[in-house]
DNA sequence: TCTACATATGAACAAGTGCTCATATGTTCA
DNA sequence: TGAACATATGAGCACTTGTTCATATGTAGA
């Protein structure tokens, strides 16, 4: 006698439509894609980044300037510029002592729009 | 004597472009606008929510039928689901003993793929 | 070279997040 | 009504994240 649910899978979760589940999973992109993705995105859930890039939208700005702008500490500005410099986000320019940074991706300002759009539906 | 500095605001951070950062500052949207922005990109900034999305993209599926596809326990599923709902990103529909979630949003599919072309590049 | 300054960086810490586990809620069917 | 089941929820915990503080790096001018 076997204990096989034909209705359950590995994880020992029941499944309602178990062929639907089977083509959903046919079509799901790479678990790295899709957590590149989420990466990505991460970058853009935190205000001060949030506000950084809207900052550069308007110009192209060294630290301390988005430091004033933002009334936050130059060392906490710099540290998030890293973030938005690693996932490309933004690219900078050495002046001397100072460095400027500006946007790098056309996407952002439409990703911007759109979620706009939903938060004030 | 003063010791006031010029190009030194509240936050005693100094200052390169004093005219550009106040020029900014006017255009800068309200403070709990980009709050909310942030937030709501926070939702996409994990990676079981977007797979959740994703699978929704295919079909209206139940909880446990995501818990399955995800391979991920019930209750996993059920906390990210209500992370997704309050931010109006899914609706749910009762039948009997199940609850089917599909997508609210139409912006979403844009912003995945905006997304994409960001990390493609 | 020495000083001043703009920026970067590492350690530390408080606050936030996502999961698990146990259990509650609500529905169907016998 | 009671058992079975799908889902929701609260507490707890490991892990992550954003800031501060102290300090390092690198550049310009004296």
């Amino acid at each position: 006698m076997e204990f096989v649910d034909e209705n359950r899978q590995s994880t020992d979760q029941p499944v309602m439509d178990k062929e639907l589940v089977e083509k959903v999973r046919q079509k799901m992109p790479d678990e790295e894609l899709l957590y590149d993705l989420a990466e990505f995105f991460k970058v853009f859930g935190d205000s001060t980044r949030i506000k950084i890039i809207w900052a550069l939208f308007e110009a192209d700005m060294c630290v301390c300037d988005i430091a004033n702008l933002l009334n936050m500490s130059q060392s906490a500005i710099s540290h998030q510029l890293r973030v938005l410099k690693n996932s490309r986000l933004v690219r900078y320019k050495k002046s001397g002592k100072t460095v400027y940074y500006s946007l790098n991706d056309d996407h952002i300002e439409r990703i911007f729009e759109l979620g706009m759009e939903h938060i004030m539906e």
